[in-house]
Order: C-alpha cells, then structure tokens, then sequence
DNA sequence: CTGTTAGCGCTTTCAG
DNA sequence: CTGAAAGCGCTAACAG
C-alpha cells in the first residue's frame, strides 16, 4: 500500500491536513492557486484517498454487492455486465457474491453485509425456503436491496424481472399455431415466483386454447444431470410421447435437446421445441429451438439505476413495486433439420 | 447501517472496549467466560464488525479484485467461478472490474486499486498495447498482481495459463490427420501472447507435417461481426477454399459456423473444424466442432490460491514464472451432418 | 486477565 | 481563506 496520504502532502506544501482535503474536495472556501498547487503535487505523487478512512469517516463506501445464485449461464453474466455497466458510470465499486442455489450461504452473505460494507445491494434469490428474515435484516439497518429476476414477493421494496407469465403464455399459443397437440411442460422444482408465473402462462394457453394437459407430460427437473436426464428421457420414449415441448427454464432443454439427438428424433418435424434461454448460440443450436429471450443486461441496468436513485437520496425508501420488462420470442427461420 | 459496535458491547457489559475486541478475536489472554459473555451477547445483537475501521487499522481488506476484458464468455465466467469459490474459503471479497477490451479503462482501475482498496489483484490483460507501467505501479505499491489467461510476459510474477502452444499443435494435427489438405487459420489481430504462441503450434504443426500454409487462408478478426463475417464470407466463397479451419478464439469459430450455415456447406463432409472454446453447448452446436477446451474453473482457482499464498506470507513477492495448465481436446463422437 | 491510550487517514466542525 | 482538533470503529502496545 501506499504512504502517500495528506499528510504527505500538507507537509511538503507547509499547508494543513484539512485545506489539503478541502483542496481535494474542491470547496468553495480554498483560493484557486492552493488548489491547483495541491492537485498538481496529488497528480505527481500518484495521490489516492485511502477508502477505508473515507468510507468510515463519510458511512458510505461507494460499494454495491450482488449476490446471485450463478454466473456461468449467459443470463446471469449479462445482468453483471448491466450491473457493473452503470455501477462504473456512478463511480461504484462491485461487489459479487455467488449462492451456488444454497439457502444458507445466501444467508451467510447477507449477514457479511450488515455493517456497511456495501451501500446497497442488487439481489437474484436463491431462496428455495421462501425465508426471508435475513433481507429484512439487511434493510432494517437501511442498506437498500433491489430484487432482480428472481424476486422476492414478500419484501417491500423494488424490483425488476420479466413478463413471464405473458410470454409463457405466448411462447405456449407459439407451438399450439405450429398445430402441435402433445405439448409437455419442463420447469425446475422451485417456489420461485418465475417458475410459478411460467407454469401458469403455459396453463391458461393450454386452456384457452382447448389443448389437453397430460400430468405425465409435466416434468420438474431438479438440476442433477443424472435424475433429470432419467425424467427427460421417460418422457419422451413413450408411446403417446409429445411432439412439443415448453422449457420454462434453458438448461433442462439443452439437455432434453442432447437427449433428442441421442435418441435421433427428427427436428423440427418430430418435435417442436420452445425454451426460456439466453444462449448467444441458440441460433445455431437447431432451428425448432425458438426461444424466449430475457433482456439480462437491460434488466442489470435498471435494477441498478434504481439502486443509485435511493442512494442518492439519503437512503430514500424503495418503493414496493414490480417493474416487468419485455422478454423476447425470436423463431429460427431455417428450417433444416439434423 | 448499523450501530452495534464494540461501544456498544463494552457498555452494555461493563467491560472496556478493548477487552471486547480481545474477546471477539479469541485472544489468549481474556478469560473463558467473559468470552462466553461478549460472544453472546454479539451473537444476540447481530454484531458485526465494522469492516473499515478494520481495515483502515490493519491495513488489510480481505478483499481482492478482479480485472478482465469481459464476462459473458463462458472461459471468464467459469473462472470468476473458481476464483469466487477460492476467496470465500479463505474469507475474502471479491471485487469486478471489467475492461470491455479497454487499455484506458484497465489503466483506470488499476490507478482505483493503489491505494489499498484490496490486498491483491488477479487479471487477465486487455491490453493490445503492451503497455504495463500501470501494473508495475501496482505492484510497487506492494500489491501483489497474479496474470491469468492474457498474461503480461513483462511482468515479473506468477502466471497461469494454459498450454497454448501445445494444444494449437495438437489441434492442428487433429485435422491433417483426418486428411484434411487446405486448413485456414481463424485468429484476432492482437498483440497477446496467447494469440502468438496459438499461431506458432498451428504453424509448427502445418510445417512439420508438410502441409502447405496459404497466407490467403490466415484470417485475422477483429470482434466487429459485420467485417469479420465479410471476411470469413470470402475466405469460404473462394474456389480452392479450405477444408479445414483452425479458430484460434471461439467467436470467430461460431461466426463461421453461422455462415457455413448459410452458405448450407455440409459439415462435416465438406468442411471440419476445431476451435478454442469453453462453450458449454459445444457438443450441441455441431459434431464436427471438435473443441480444444481449457480449464477454466482450475485457472480460476490455482490463479487464486497462488495469490492467497503471497497473501499469508505478509505479501512476500511471488516468484516470476508461468504455469500453464492442460487444455483438453474433445472431439464428438456423432457423425450426423446437418 | 483487564483497562487506558494512541493512532490508522480522512472529513468536518469550530476558531481564527 | 487556512489551521487545530475531534472522531468515525477498530486494534495493539503498554500498564497494571
């Protein structure tokens, strides 16, 4: 670390500690030529503000925390990218932290954050228990959290996810135009309010639209490869197996995708496929793979912004309310098959 | 924030500040019950440590940085993985700076973290100027700096990184062995060593094995999709035009693969293709993409431990010498065509 | 075993 | 316009 602070700096100008940082600050109460003279020697002598010092001084450390449950999907990369994106052009610094999907260690992270390490913090909910306290927590000592992507209903405050139910909705009536009668549906099991929004989107098509549900048909994947290739695979080798598929969440469809080309169905014409996925490649995958596409780094950004109008405001409280920005439905146009 | 702080402790418990700190550190000379006693009721009152005033006395942040180029790539995304996965194990913050391929913007943060804002930096170079005085400055300062992937050769620490020579070797004789004749090379125009030692086995390989380099089939991109699908798009358009392509970066290999869809080339009869690339979904996009893949959640972590180690040894200088890890080819086994 | 005190580097009254 | 001094919350001598 360097010794290079305003003491340094006081001394070799025969000025005070306190005009220094004045000086710095650009107050209105130091004469041009001092404050020239000190930026000048700061600029020399490569001068940076110790932050600790500042952020225990001032209570604010011009850090935010982003606790997300993973990074390694295209999704949750391009929302750091939004994050960091307006973060920077705030001056803030970011920091991550990643649940892996656990409860406790989103827990155990939260509570890290207690004391002032961050000024606030953007959140995408691993919570498989719906517990909460330990959010509230965090914001009963006014560190403001916005909730992104996967919200948490019963804390007031802001925040920032998708249409789902809509374009759930929508990507279902997709597959029942292209006159696919068996549809099935592949979520995850989860409580989160997205895997709810999405099951009840593709519902109301099916209903709507008079196509029959098969419970078989219904498949929650759990995120082991292993158990939920066994499920997938069930699915589609039975007889009335269905010639469409809805996938609430990417990756049980890339792996139902791998499983289809095991078993050499034929797509498009076999099976039509509609997922929720954020794959910069999903164009190239297969041409039946339409997809449902979140807008990740936009969804980073606002939650961020909305993060920095409460902290310019003294901490102003966040309202309580949801904002759903627009998912995308792209189709592949070719129509080749493998 | 919050206001429970050792004050806070002491008086509730008639004790002094400092044998409170003493307690809470588990120091020997505070007895078992008084121990018991701070403990409790710091337990009871949520306490947490004021992560500043910590700092600022110990001059230490438990925290470390992160510079790097981007992201959403699944090779940066993985690693951030493993380095997250390393630095909590040992209690440590990890904060994200991303370059977006800027030399200034890595300048910038680099200039951010000098004055002890963390205890170590971990980075892969954006830098296509080769310039590094903004990282030795760093390091002047006693803060270590560990490379990792887009290493600074210049710089004398430790870095990781993989064994690009080799693998572009191997690569390459992967396609003349499947007979391929007239293999293009698919690279970026930038100065890093990886690209160069990349090129260099891709060469050796080609010499070696007498097969014959036209310099009008070594395409450099630039990361601008409309010029480098112009490229690509004349390289294939040609009448002796390759049928083999090296990609020494993944996006220039799914660039390409996009056209060859395009111009409804058979793969992998007419052409084959082995690319650098960590893309989950590889094995999905294409048979014939086999993938030279590198360890991108070990960099993570090795580049990690290593700097930790610098870390427990009160900042000891970390020695000046490069592991490079193994990179895996994996080649699919189908041989369906699309 | 415990308390007193000084000081990390900074900002901000309060006095000139 | 500038300086002296206090204090943010913590740790670590030093003294009992």
């Amino acid at each position: 670390m360097s010794d290079v602070n305003l003491k340094t700096l006081a001394r070799e100008l025969n000025l005070s500690v306190s005009t220094v940082s004045r000086a710095l600050n650009d107050s209105f109460e130091v004469s041009r030529s001092t404050k020239k003279k000190v930026s000048n020697l700061a600029r020399q002598l490569n001068y940076q503000p110790n932050p600790f010092a500042r952020s225990l001084r001032n209570k604010s450390s011009k850090t935010i925390a982003v606790i997300l449950p993973e990074i390694t999907s295209n999704f949750f990369s391009l929302i750091i990218n939004g994050i960091e994106n307006v973060a920077r052009a705030n001056g803030y610094h970011v920091l991550i932290y990643i649940t892996h999907e656990s409860d406790a260690k989103e827990v155990e992270y939260c509570s890290l954050l207690q004391n002032g390490r961050v000024d606030g913090v953007l959140m995408s909910m691993s919570g498989h228990s719906g517990d909460s306290v330990h959010i509230k927590s965090l914001m009963a000592r006014q560190i403001p959290v916005v909730f992104f992507d996967r919200i948490c209903e019963e804390i007031a405050t802001t925040k920032i996810t998708t249409n789902d139910y809509e374009s759930a909705y929508q990507g279902t009536v997709h597959l029942i135009r292209k006159g696919v009668g068996r549809i099935a549906y592949l979520g995850i099991s989860s409580g989160h309010s997205i895997s709810k929004n999405r099951f009840q989107g593709f519902v109301d098509a099916m209903k709507n639209n008079h196509v029959q549900i098969d419970p078989e048909q219904i498949v929650y994947c759990t995120g082991h490869e292993h158990t939920d290739r066994q499920k997938i695979l069930q699915l589609l080798s039975v007889p009335g197996r269905p010639n469409g598929i809805f996938a609430a969440v990417e990756q049980p469809a890339l792996l139902c995708y791998e499983i289809v080309r095991e078993l050499d169905l034929s797509i498009p014409h076999d099976l039509k496929l509609i997922s929720f996925s954020n794959l910069r490649t999903a164009s190239l995958l297969n041409p039946s793979l339409t997809t449902i596409t979140q807008p990740a780094f936009e969804i980073g950004r606002e939650a961020t912004r909305i993060l920095f109008k409460a902290l310019a405001c003294h901490n102003a409280q966040l309202d309580d309310f949801t904002i759903r920005l627009k998912s995308e439905i792209i189709e592949r146009e070719s129509t080749a098959s493998i």
